[in-house]
DNA sequence: GTCTATAGAATGATAGAC
DNA sequence: GTCTATCATTCTATAGAC
């Protein structure tokens, strides 16, 4: 039950706190010393539960990706309609800032550059995956006629992603404002503008 | 006219290689021999030219710093209104990531970590300025009637900042889309937003 | 499960020749 | 302005004692 590999408890513990070292200092810049001390331990002693440096953020990334992701599919499979999936889907990326920031923050600052190496794969994998599911929820909800039809689906796509996980930059979970606040704000802007009256953008050709 | 302070053709040169290099692999992740070798010269070489590697990042930062909020006070200067102000902002923006993305990549990504170090404190205080400008131009607009007047100003100001700079990440200058139909995109969803009809949110208290 | 001790490589920076 | 040569430091990782 304490073998290397399988789940201890002092095992979470370290992975814990390697994820709010490399949260905050970034993965290269945080070394293996910097996590042993945290730990309260030497940096030799690390290697008696870790291969490397990379496993450790090998294995905080899956964690959370399964997880993440695992929400997603309920949500998707609870067939809630578009509009209500979208609610739903930022709602729960909101929940994960919150609940899991240094996994989030991980994920934001250092999967563009681990994902070149073959251990890393998944991530790119993960990737396309979100990316579906909002082609497909964009593409349902202007089918259905809730979202607007001059919209370019990836440009959207992209705005949706980018605003809601970059948020982990600034939201503080200890802070007054939840994540379901920010995130009603957020659906507020992103559904009806900031602007008072509808003025339909122009189409170009 | 050739010594190191002023700008010798060279010295921009070796800036615009460090660049790239900088927001390709990052900060921490790029070795004074990989500028080195980028140039074509030996590492030592390269202390002719800087005194250390930070100043390189430094002269990077503030030589764009410098020239983005040149424009933006332009901008305010013409006094159009908080919407044309806005858009004009969000596409002089877009035009700099088209134009330097790797500076805005730079600044993106490593600007929080630099800005603990003295040297770099003058990035704590153009994001004040920067802040400062969307304040006020979001309490305008409300004053105007111009933006919902439920709008929480700090969130939006997050939002719209996030949202514009994050998309360094994607853009491609070489690519079809241009900066200008980015922005006129972008400032679609953000004053009309994605919806086909207006469906006021539930305001909270 | 942690410590002692250290190997082996890479890093930022320097001094002086050309 | 670039090169040769190198220093001092720091890094990931290993081997074996406790």
């Amino acid at each position: 039950m304490s073998k290397p590999g399988t789940n201890s408890g002092r095992r979470a513990e370290l992975l814990g706190i390697a994820a709010g070292l490399f949260a905050e200092r970034g993965f290269v810049s945080t070394t293996v010393r910097d996590i042993a001390d945290a730990a309260g331990i030497l940096s030799g002693s690390l290697y008696h539960h870790f291969d490397s440096k990379e496993q450790i953020a090998d294995e905080i990334l899956t964690g959370f990706l399964d997880e993440l992701f695992g929400t997603y599919a309920e949500i998707v499979d609870s067939r809630l309609g578009p509009r209500k999936t979208l609610e739903a889907v930022v709602a729960a990326s909101f929940d994960s800032i919150h609940r899991r920031p240094a996994e989030v923050e991980i994920y934001q600052n250092e999967a563009k550059h681990l994902a070149k190496y073959p251990r890393f794969a998944y991530i790119g994998t993960r990737n396309a995956e979100f990316r579906k599911l909002w082609h497909d929820l964009l593409t349902e909800g202007i089918a259905t006629g809730e979202f607007r039809a001059d919209l370019d689906i990836e440009l959207v796509y992209r705005f949706i992603r980018d605003t809601v996980w970059v948020a982990v930059r600034w939201y503080n979970p200890e802070g007054t404002l939840s994540a379901a606040d920010v995130a009603a704000q957020y659906l507020g802007i992103l559904l009806d503008g900031i602007a008072t009256r509808r003025r339909r953008a122009k189409k170009e050709t």
